[in-house]
DNA sequence: CTAGGGTTAG
């Protein structure tokens, strides 16, 4: 008889697996290893099988063995419930066989999914209780759980305390703290794999050029690139998705584009959405839209993704009708909406004063609609100056329990439009009353293949002096040319003064300053800001690019502001 | 027929 891995291999659908487990019922063979497990563990997981038939086989075993759970702990792990596979898990801790390494493992996936941290430490204390804590494949899972809960510390941690370590566990940390907000640690770490000797694979790039995108740090992900190309690493869409993106995202489109357009291997769907998006990031509906068009014609589906990179490029090129048009076509496609797409044209209409439409579509959603929904209308009722809405805006903001200081202070924005200072005084006293958060900005600027970072009002930079007389020499230039700061982009329980200085040291400006002394003259600045734009340092940027003669490439949360001769790429539209 | 399991772009 042929092997159970080759005929599980065959079935396409639940019936056959349904039939080889008739058939190994009838022979006999269901009650035996290995057997019956492989069979528990591929309706488990594989897309040909069902979890809960899986499940269902499972209850009716009479003493199931520790491969018969560890099918469906993994199954449970992967499903939409991880939650459920720990549940399992300690269910079996109870049954009479034992967990193996491989329980484990899976267990500590399904906490990783689940971003159960206490969890992970308790399946953590069974791994040494086990005996298994020289594992090195589950010291690495232990090590992702850490740094998926956010416990990057402890990630660390388990990193130094390996006896051994392979490739898998340095990709584990480099993307761990990648995607855990400390970019500048996973280069390094990066680089100090180098130094030991381990040779950088696929995965290991992944995780460098991650990091490279989030700090915009373009020196680095050039030298990673070269490294790709050397090692041939190109030949994998998934590398060359990540590095369309790193460019994206450094301020190089053309670059980009090249890559985009160069690659030896097959575009997948993620291909055409980076790229597609990338555009989107710059302003250039146009593009965007021409390659959306062009992935349609080369054969592939728009997803959710293509969709919402497409409404983000009218959004930031100002195309309304052009987005909207795009947003109700979703349906006759047969592309599922979500709250983001929903977040874009409100956005749009909203950018282009069609508040009443932005309204309705918001109370038109059949899900939710979340704070950032409502921010967005409150921010276009600022722009148009429309106090009903900003109010009927702010009271669900309110309702859902949001502390944002942003928000007061559009509302209070637009009363002050109206000279309802009463109001005004009102929204300020709410502020005081509640705990407001405010999100702290930072910026980063590469110089000299260093990155530095500035949060607002920054002075911890060796040349915090040098920089501040700049931005006061600054200052005093640009009101030569008409300048006058927008203060209303800061909190209204400040004096004048005060807020001008407030908008004056914000971090993409000490940045910029630092860029003008630190860079040769005539060169390209690039600074990269978590947060988005404010208008001011908009306006301040414009003016240093001419005064200065300088380009300058902000980066913000949501796109790129490219400066020059005293106008920006998005024609201030943002 | 007693291993299998870990790291991965929009």
């Amino acid at each position: 008889m042929a092997s159970i891995e080759s005929l599980l291999q065959k079935c396409t659908a639940l019936t056959h697996i349904k039939q080889l487990q008739a058939h190994l019922l009838t022979t006999g063979l269901f009650q035996f290893y290995p057997s019956r497990s492989k069979l528990l563990d591929f309706c488990a997981t594989s897309s040909a099988g069902s979890l809960p038939y899986a499940t269902h086989i499972f209850h009716h075993i009479p003493f199931p063995a520790t491969n018969d759970w560890n099918a469906i702990i993994r199954g449970l792990a992967q499903s939409h419930q991880p939650t459920n596979a720990i549940t399992c898990y300690i269910s079996m801790s109870r049954a009479p066989c034992k967990p193996d390494a491989l329980t484990c493992s899976f267990a500590l996936k399904a906490c990783a999914r689940a971003l159960a941290r206490s969890e992970a430490l308790q399946v953590f204390s069974q791994v040494i209780r086990l005996g298994f804590k020289a594992d090195v494949l589950l010291q690495t899972t232990l090590l992702d759980v850490f740094a998926k809960t956010g416990d990057l510390n402890n990630a660390c941690y388990v990193f130094d305390e390996m006896g051994m370590r392979d490739i898998a566990s340095w990709n584990a940390l480099i993307a761990g703290l990648a995607q855990g907000s400390r970019p500048s640690d996973a280069l390094e770490l990066f680089k100090k794999m180098k130094v030991e000797g381990l040779k950088a694979n696929d995965v290991t790039v992944l995780g460098a050029l991650s990091a490279c995108s989030q700090l915009g740090a373009i020196k680095e992900g050039e030298s990673v690139y070269n490294y790709i190309r050397d090692e041939r690493l190109d030949d994998n869409v998934i590398v060359c998705n990540a590095v369309i993106d790193m460019y994206a995202k450094c301020g190089i489109v053309e670059k980009a584009y090249w890559v985009f357009d160069n690659m030896s291997c097959r575009k997948s769907l993620v291909t055409w959405n980076t790229m597609i998006m990338a555009f989107a990031m710059y302003g250039d509906g146009v593009k965007a839209l021409e390659l959306f068009k062009q992935m349609v014609q080369a054969g592939a589906v728009p997803d959710s993704v293509s969709y919402l990179a497409a409404l983000c490029a009218c959004n930031h090129a100002g195309m309304v009708d052009e987005g909207v048009r795009l947003f109700e076509s979703m349906a006759v496609c047969g592309v599922s909406r979500n709250v983001k797409h929903y977040g874009s044209v409100v956005d749009l209409l909203g950018r282009a004063g069609r508040l009443e439409e932005a309204y309705k579509i918001i109370n038109s959603m059949p899900m939710v609609p979340d704070v950032v929904l409502w921010q967005t209308l409150l921010g276009a009722c600022k722009t148009y100056g429309n106090v009903d809405m900003a109010e009927k805006a702010s009271r669900k903001l309110v309702e859902m329990g949001s502390n944002s200081c942003g928000d007061f202070v559009l509302l209070s924005n637009v009363y002050a439009g109206h000279e309802r200072w009463e109001d005004v005084g009102r929204v300020r006293e709410a502020m005081k009353n509640r705990d407001v958060k405010k999100v702290p900005g930072f910026s980063y600027i590469e110089v000299d293949n260093v990155i530095y970072k500035f949060v607002n009002g920054d002075q911890n930079h060796p040349k915090w002096r040098e920089i501040y007389m700049k931005l006061d020499e600054i200052r005093f230039r640009i009101k030569e040319f008409g300048y006058v700061a927008e203060t209303n982009y800061v909190l209204h329980d400040i004096g004048q003064e005060e807020k001008e200085n407030a908008l004056c040291y914000h971090s993409e400006k000490l940045a910029v300053a630092f860029g003008l002394i630190s860079t040769s003259d005539g060169s390209t600045i690039n600074v990269n800001k978590n947060l988005r734009i404010c208008g001011d340092c908009h306006v301040v940027i414009k003016l240093i690019s001419k005064i200065y003669g300088r380009e300058i490439i902000v980066r913000d949360r949501t796109r790129f502001h490219r400066f020059k001769e005293g106008s920006c790429s998005c024609r201030d539209y943002w």
